[in-house]
DNA sequence: CGCTACAGTTAGCACAGCTAACTAGTGTCC
DNA sequence: GGACACTAGTTAGCTGTGCTAACTGTAGCG
């Protein structure tokens, strides 16, 4: 079946790169919400807890941890005070972006040898696996 | 560039289907080592530990703690006595199957609309992929 | 004012990752 | 065959990350 077929090889796929992870330091849940904090720009705390599928609690403390590694700054809503915005530093970006660039250069150097054919089946099946991505639902099924 | 849109997509489809694992009842460290012991048949705990790239202590408290749930039997070798063989159970198998049946037929109903065109596509990014992913280094590179 | 809702935090628990140190079985070598 | 090194797995103890329940403080509204 094609879905599972799909499913096994971006399983395989993201196992390997993974381990490329270690040499940033960071873990593997810090890194996930760095990526959201950085490439999403600054979000609440009840934002990222959302999209990082965890509870706000979990959220609240991975932030603090970041904040003090210089990850990431924290500041109160001038306008509503219970509101707290979370924003990139510069070692935060620097970091993560030199994370992903370490994954997507092993990611890569391993299609080095792929045909101009297969590249573009590739590029091709980006964009319908785009598509299909937005198509799952968030929550979990009844 | 290429290897950065595959890489992103991959991850994208992933965190949305991880949603569906809640419904297993199982943490995602036993549901993946499930799925090697099952998958890949009978295999000792440092076979385990290095195919899950984790360290033979979380390896063995996790079976330890899986053999509890009846998940998993353990077993000494015959000959060498250092060794602990470890068998996915019936119930193991079953409730594996029934998570990998969750998250695929969700990714199968995303895919229902797609043409007869893209899932060519996909069906040959598939094979690409799978040699992709092969030439991707397990260790971290220096 | 008083009620309700909302954002985030605190407290306390469970689980899963790690390293260091240990136990016990295997193999080797003189 | 006894001493030694090696190997597989476990134990102990720490850190980090997930949860729920309960709390604080702010906002909004009658």
């Amino acid at each position: 079946m094609l879905a599972d077929r799909v499913h096994s090889t971006a399983i395989q796929l993201l196992r390997r790169l993974r381990k490329q992870d270690d040499a940033s330091g960071l873990s593997a849940a810090r890194l996930s919400a760095l990526s959201v904090i950085v490439f999403g720009g600054p979000a609440t705390i009840g934002q990222l807890a959302t999209a990082e599928q965890v509870s706000a609690p979990s959220m609240t403390r991975l932030l603090v941890a970041m904040e003090g590694a210089g990850l990431v700054s924290r500041a109160r809503d001038a306008g509503d005070q219970r509101v707290v915005w979370i924003r990139p530093t510069v070692r935060g970006r620097r970091l993560l972006h030199e994370g992903r660039r370490r994954r997507v250069s092993v990611l890569a150097t391993a299609m080095a040898t792929l045909s101009r054919a297969d590249r573009e089946v590739l590029s091709r099946a980006v964009e319908v696996l785009q598509r299909v991505a937005a198509q799952v639902p968030t929550a979990v099924r009844a």
